[in-house]
DNA sequence: CAGTGGTCTAGACCACTTC
DNA sequence: AAGTGGTCTAGACCACTGC
């Protein structure tokens, strides 16, 4: 009698699995952005694990920026909405260092049809409805940032123009309060272009000149896409850092 | 008489102290990129402590790339020279998806004294001797990248254009095997540039052609700056690649 | 089979926050 | 003082590697 073959998934740690059931409550909006989850204690009760297995799976999820610890206070479900997060995703500064404040003016906000390639990214079907919003993001008054962003339109239902203008604040957070969609992790590939006449006039510079180009994916849990942002950068007073670890 | 007023360092927990240890030997080069270090049980023992605080101590260190757990093999001192970590650095991927060689050109390498810029970033006087080493490099014989490295002569005297010719594979390894200088970590910034002349001739694109401007600065352990990068990268083909968490 | 790192537990105590 | 996360220990057992 042959010896059945190892099976696929061989060895998965208790923490693991508790990390994946805490994750579970997080994608099912259990506990909400901002919020404490339960102590330590009592999810080791709820999970009949010794509550140095629910740590290193709460540690996990913190070093991934889902949870945020907070000696004496709680764990509490990661937001866009505190002040420290509120431009976690910007990687754009001044070359001086100083305090980068832009100024959202949003030019247009329009449902339509997916391209193949944005139905792609979001995991849409081609054709499936989505939101397209243009933007610019000025800094002393001097234009810097213009971009593309595409939402599905089925999970920001009712999303407008005049919504839009009604907030002050980053788009992430009104992605999580509106519409409870939280921003997880992002990746961006990016390119230097040489600006056309559509992006030189919206940037005000010379036509050709060099700019940064930006295309990022967003995702909320669970890995799901579900924004898209196609952005210029003027870098000539200010720069795009990155730490390689 | 009068209650004196608390310590500034007020708390530094044990495994932060077995860290800061480990750290001193590996800048010590008591332990080699490469090698292993003694088991979670031997250093137990040497620091007079549990495994459990070694092992926290190892997590972080692991955590930041400076060492290598194996599983049933040991702890390992990370190294540029292993297949895994030859391009850890490089950001940049072709479009298309495909594997990226790239093959180098140095067109020089000469000892200059350190203008001010290129002091301060390496903390270096000004007018301490440097090294500048300009290479080209070129995927499919298309020429992608060409940069500008600056380093102290004094920690890697004697490097020649001679040596460098000799040497097939990244820097980073060249560093380590010839130099004993193992790069921790890099901080870049990164900005597009429109071609000048001489630019436009190396990469041979036509001026004004938009450019992305990398200028990174590399450390080895304990923080230090050792190597400056001014870079242009072509990338119409390609592409830098970020992950935002 | 011995040695390594990886997981899990139970319990003690510390540091920080809030009441 | 009570409750939270943070540290530290000791010991058991598991998974992986190499002899």
């Amino acid at each position: 009698m042959p010896i059945p073959s190892l099976p696929a998934a061989s060895f998965s740690p208790l923490y693991q699995q508790i990390k994946a059931m805490i994750l579970a409550s997080l994608q099912a909006a259990e506990w909400l952005p901002g919020s404490s989850i339960p102590s330590e204690m009592e999810l080791a009760a709820r999970y009949l694990v010794s509550q140095g297995t629910v740590r290193k799976a709460i540690d996990e999820l913190a070093a991934e920026n889902l949870l945020v610890r907070r000696q004496g206070k709680g764990t509490f479900v990661a937001t866009h909405q505190e002040d420290e997060w509120q431009y976690r995703f910007l990687r754009l500064e001044p070359d001086t260092g100083e305090k980068f404040l832009l100024v959202n003016r949003f030019l247009a906000c329009e449902q339509m049809k997916s391209t193949s390639t944005i139905a792609k990214l979001l995991k849409l079907k081609a054709g499936d409805p989505v939101i397209q919003i243009d933007r610019i993001q000025s800094f002393n008054g001097k234009p810097i940032v213009f971009e593309e962003i595409w939402l599905s339109a089925t999970r920001f239902k009712g999303l407008s123009l005049d919504k839009l203008n009604e907030w002050s604040g980053p788009m992430y957070a009104f992605y999580e309060s509106q519409y409870g969609t939280h921003m997880v992790r992002a990746e961006e590939q990016i390119k230097a272009i040489n600006a056309n006449q559509e992006l030189a006039t919206h940037l005000e510079l010379p036509l050709g000149h060099a700019l940064l180009l930006v295309d990022r994916v967003a995702f909320t849990y669970g890995n799901k896409p579900v924004e898209i942002r196609h952005a210029r950068y003027n870098t000539s007073q200010q720069h795009y850092v990155n730490k390689l670890n």
